[in-house]
RNA sequence: GGCGCCGUAGCCAAGUGGUAAGGCAGCGGAUUGCAAAUCCGUUAUUCCCCGGUUCGAAUCCGGGCGGCGCCUCCA
C-alpha cells in the first residue's frame, strides 16, 4: 500500500511519488519571531515531525526545513516597545521557539535558516523576477505583478478577478494592482536595511520562503506544509514567485494541517483572549500529553483546546505509564530505553515472529492508517488496542509470577517492542514523564518506601484503618500505592 | 459576496459504498481485606435534516440547516 497524501493544490488525494525516487525535501513555514510561542505553533512541527518519522520509517530519506521569518513589521514594531533591537528579540524568540520543539520531542528538523541570512538569494530572486517581467520596482519598492502570471490563485482556488472584486487590501499607490504584493520594501530610516539595486530595504513577507526553500531542498521538491491559515496569500505568493522564476514547478504536494481554536475561535496573536502560551502549558502537562491531543484527530481537522481536554487526553495516557511500569517490573529495563525497529522492513520481520494474539494485526493496521494520508487519530486508537492486547496476554498467562522466566516472557517483550516502535513514530513516550521521579537524591523515595513498610506490617496484623488512612493520606499527596501480587508500587501523579 | 473545511454516543474521535475502531465519563462483573491498576461485559438499530442513485449509503448526488477558517497580520 503506497504512501497517500491529501493535496491542498489538487482537493485530492493522491500517491505519494517523490522528484528522487527515495527521497523527500519538506518545507514547513515556521514562525515569524516577535513574541512567545502559543500552542497553535506547534500544531504544524508536531505533525510534519510525524511525518517525518514515518517516511523515514518507510524508507525514505526526509531532509526537513523550517524557516525562521526573522525580519517584518511586526518585530519591528515590538523591538521598539520594547526598547531593543530586532536582532536581539529574534533570538530569543526563536530560543523559546527552540525550546517549546524539544519539550514537544519534534527533533526531526534538519535545517532552521533565517530571512536575514539570505538577503543574496532574495535579492537575485526579485531580480530575476523584474528581468522575466513579473515584477516592476516601484518608489524603492519591489511588486510582484499578480496579472502577469496566469496561474495565480491555483493553489488557494481563487481566480483574480474576484479577488480585487471583494478585496480589501490596502490601496497602495505604488501598486499597480491591488493584489500585487511586496518582494521587496525600502526601508524608514532607523529600520533594519540592506543594500540592494533598489535602494536599501528589506524582504518583503513571502520571499524568504521561496528563497531559503529552493536553496535548500532545489527548485522542485516533494513537499511543502504550513497552518490553513497559510494558504492565502502566503503559499499562493509563494508559488507563483518561485514558479515564475525558475520556470519548474516547485511544491509538488501542498499539506495544510487545521488550526487550534480556544473557546470556539482561531487561536491567534491577534486575539489575545484565545492565546494559551507554550511555557505556561509545559509546566502543566506532560509533553506527552499536549503531543497526543495535537495527534488525536486527523492533521487538517480543527481543534478545540482546553484543559479540560488535556485532562482528558491525560488521563488516557495512564494505560501506557501503568503497562509501562509493568514492563520494568518484568525486565528489569525501562521501557523509555528499549530498543525498537527503526524500519518498517525490520519491524515486519519481528511482526513475523512469536506474538501475543492481535498484534501484528494491531500493528497492520497502524500503518495502514499512517499510509492513509498520515491518519493519527486512527493510528493512536490501534495504539490503545494494542495496550489491551498486551496486558490481557499477559492477565492471561500470569507473565507477572513467570517473569524470571526470558523465555515464557519472549513474545511478550516482542509485543512490547512493537509497540515502542509504533509509538516512537508518533514522537510519544520518547522520555520518561518528569513527574513520576522523585527528586533525585532526595527523600522523598525512601520516605514513602517506609510508609509503605509500615502500612505492610498494618495489613499483616489486620489493621486496615490504619493502612488505609496511610495509602489515603499519601493519594493526598498525590502519590498512589498500588498492591499486586509481589509487593506495593507506587506512583506520583499530577 | 467569493473560496474552503466540518457536523458520527454525554464529551473527544476513526471509518468515505457492504452493515458503526478507539479514548474520556457512566454502569455491571472478575480480581482485592477495601481500593488502585488490569481484564471481561455494557452504553449510537444508527451517523445534522430532507430527497435521490444503489441489491445495499454515515460513506455517492441534489437541496436545506448549523459551526468554523481564509479573502488583512497569523502555525
Amino acid at each position: 500500500m503506497p504512501i497517500r497524501v491529501y493535496n491542498t493544490l489538487t482537493q485530492t488525494k493522491e500517491p505519494l511519488q517523490t522528484v528522487v525516487p527515495g527521497k523527500v525535501g519538506m518545507y514547513v513555514c515556521g514562525p515569524t519571531v516577535y513574541s512567545k510561542s502559543h500552542i497553535g505553533h506547534m500544531v504544524g512541527p508536531v505533525i510534519f515531525d510525524t511525518i517525518k518519522r514515518f517516511l523515514v520509517h518507510s524508507g525514505y530519506d526526509v531532509t526537513w526545513v523550517v524557516n525562521i521569518t526573522d525580519v517584518d513589521d511586526k518585530l519591528i514594531v515590538q523591538a521598539n516597545a520594547e526598547g531593543t533591537t530586532v536582532k536581539e528579540l529574534a533570538e530569543r524568540v526563536t530560543a523559546d521557539y527552540q525550546a517549546c520543539l524539544d519539550a514537544l520531542g519534534v527533533t526531526g528538523i534538519d535545517h532552521m535558516p533565517r530571512a536575514t541570512e539570505h538577503i543574496e538569494e532574495i535579492i537575485g530572486i526579485t531580480q530575476g523576477l523584474i528581468d522575466k517581467g513579473y515584477a516592476y520596482p516601484a518608489g524603492g519598492d519591489v511588486y510582484f505583478d499578480v496579472s502577469k502570471a496566469a496561474e495565480y490563485g491555483k493553489l488557494s482556488h481563487r481566480n483574480p478577478e474576484e479577488l480585487q472584486a471583494g478585496a480589501r487590501i490596502e490601496p497602495t499607490e505604488k501598486k499597480k494592482h491591488p493584489g500585487d504584493f511586496a518582494l521587496w520594501k525600502a526601508s524608514k530610516p532607523g529600520e533594519p536595511a540592506w543594500e540592494s539595486p533598489w535602494g536599501p530595504g528589506r524582504p518583503g513577507w513571502h520571499i524568504e520562503c521561496s528563497a531559503m526553500s529552493m536553496k535548500l531542498l532545489g527548485e522542485h521538491f516533494d513537499i511543502h506544509g504550513g497552518g490553513l491559515d497559510l494558504v492565502f496569500p502566503h503559499h499562493e505568493n509563494e508559488v507563483v514567485q518561485s514558479e515564475c522564476y525558475s520556470g519548474k514547478p516547485f511544491a509538488s504536494y501542498w499539506l495544510h494541517n487545521g488550526l487550534l481554536t480556544n473557546k470556539g475561535r482561531k487561536i491567534s496573536k491577534s486575539d489575545p483572549d484565545t492565546v494559551v502560551l507554550m511555557a505556561d502549558l509545559l509546566h502543566q502537562y506532560e509533553p506527552d500529553t499536549l503531543r497526543t491531543l495535537l495527534l488525536s484527530s486527523h492533521y487538517r481537522r480543527p481543534i478545540d483546546f482546553s484543559p479540560g481536554r488535556l485532562d482528558e487526553v491525560e488521563r488516557g495516557l495512564r494505560a501506557f505509564r501503568s503497562l509501562f511500569d509493568r514492563f520494568e517490573r518484568m525486565t528489569g529495563r525501562s521501557f523509555y530505553d528499549l530498543d525498537a525497529p527503526t524500519s518498517r522492513a525490520e519491524g515486519d520481520r519481528l511482526a513475523a515472529g512469536e506474538l501475543p494474539p492481535e498484534v501484528a494485526d494491531h500493528r497492520a493496521r497502524f500503518l495502514e492508517a499512517m499510509d492513509d494520508d498520515f491518519n493519527t487519530g486512527g493510528a493512536l486508537g490501534e495504539l490503545f488496542e494494542l495496550v489491551r492486547a498486551l496486558n490481557r496476554f499477559a492477565d492471561a498467562e500470569r507473565l507477572d509470577a513467570r517473569k524470571g522466566d526470558p523465555a515464557a516472557i519472549a513474545p511478550w517483550v516482542a509485543g512490547m517492542t512493537i509497540l515502542r516502535e509504533l509509538s516512537r513514530l508518533l514522537g510519544l513516550f520518547l522520555r520518561p514523564p518528569a513527574r513520576s521521579e522523585p527528586d533525585a537524591g532526595g527523600l522523598t523515595g525512601p520516605l514513602i518506601e517506609l510508609l509503605i513498610e509500615l502500612r505492610a506490617q498494618a495489613r499483616k496484623d489486620r489493621n486496615f484503618a490504619l493502612a488505609d488512612q496511610i495509602r489515603d493520606r499519601l493519594a493526598g499527596l498525590g502519590i498512589r500505592l498500588e498492591d499486586r501480587p509481589d509487593g506495593t508500587g507506587w506512583k506520583i501523579e499530577g
